[in-house]
DNA sequence: TATGGAATGGACCCTGGGGTCCAGTTTTGG
DNA sequence: CCAAAACTGGACCCCAGGGTCCATTCCATA
């Protein structure tokens, strides 16, 4: 437990944010602060040492989640094969959906779009937004180069975003299993790859 | 204000509902039940005598609210042209989703998948999957007539339901505003349509 | 017109949880 | 070794909101 500063211990920062992220994912947020303290083993006062109060707790927890969630969905590049390279951004796409994490983050978004609409509108910004405008680079490039031909790549990228998702988001959500192994989730991002590149094949 | 049973007035209940829907929408699934029976002008003991909890309350919201929008989702049929079908079913799929109706009934479920899982997955069975079945099933047909090459039904209509829904959806969900407008919706509808055919085309 | 079930509304109880306070302890830097 | 700053934990305040009670009023039917 090394004090980083002479002021607040920010190790403990993480340790809260994780924690946060943990019981809230799991309990929602009508958790209270005190099991979150708890988790984190930590008292309750750091909690609102650090963050002056619940709603700037989440605040915090979601643009760290966000910047963590986008970090792998640079631009599909560096790869000459369009159906690798799709695949590959598919596969990244539908598991930090999937994911326990990235899901419930989502979900505490929404929740609380109501409440702290910035939150969720910079949630959106970082999130879907910027995802397919990453993938949309990409298709006007391999559109330059001829591979394909997408008149609107804004709207192919969610397009193929959307093939990808499916119902599989609004399923995590919702608190359906999602039972995607491994080896399914490889088979949707090859087969959605595959009928993007036929559906806008030059 | 008429009495149509002897024991309970049932049109108290539809006001009951439609009030729960518009305030549980606007303010979230924390409004009191007090807004909802002062906008119901309906006194909160009377909703209390008709669903016995606020959970009850959304559980009945929920089911009435998924009849509702499942119904104009009917399996695309009757048209001989497969374009003009789907275009029509993503017209209708999305316009379900983006709706404030729509939107914050996916909302509630959410929000409650945690305290009511029954109630969240009831949702998922109605709505997400139920169409893609539908949908598939039609697909199915037009494969066997020979119009479509679909080798798997079931995951090409996830594909095209995912098409047409795009970020739409979470962005709503998010309270990101959705200005979609009618002519962009038919637009969106067709061309998901022309790319999904041409994906899929024998 | 009498009767009984339903609706009203307003007071009321009570729990959970956000947020604060504080006295005592630990850590850090000087 | 000292002082300042943080952390602890546990008591505490407070209030919103779910749910109940009840005296009164309203209807519908018989």
């Amino acid at each position: 437990m090394a004090r980083v500063t002479g002021q607040i211990d920010l190790s403990k920062n993480e340790a809260i944010l994780d924690a946060a992220m943990a019981v809230l994912g799991e309990r929602g947020i009508t958790a209270p602060m005190e099991e979150i303290a708890r988790r984190a083993c930590v008292s309750k006062q750091t909690i609102y040492n650090h963050y002056g109060s619940k709603a700037e707790l989440v605040r915090a927890l979601a643009s760290r989640r966000v910047h963590e969630m986008t970090a792998p969905l640079a631009t599909p590049e560096g790869l000459d094969d369009p159906a690798q390279a799709l695949a590959g951004f598919a596969r990244v796409l539908l598991r930090a959906v999937i994911t326990p994490r990235g899901m419930s983050l989502y979900r505490m978004a929404m929740i609380n779009a109501l409440e702290m609409p910035d939150v969720a509108h910079a949630m959106f910004e970082a999130g879907p937004k910027e995802s397919r405008a990453r993938l949309a680079v990409f298709l006007a490039l391999e559109t330059q180069v001829g591979r394909l031909h997408c008149p609107d790549p804004l709207q192919a990228a969610e397009f193929f975003a959307g093939m990808v998702l499916g119902s599989h988001q609004a399923a995590a959500l919702l608190g359906v299993p999602v039972t995607l192994t491994d080896p399914k989730i490889d088979e949707i991002a090859r087969e959605a790859a595959a009928r993007f590149l036929k559906a806008y094949s030059p």
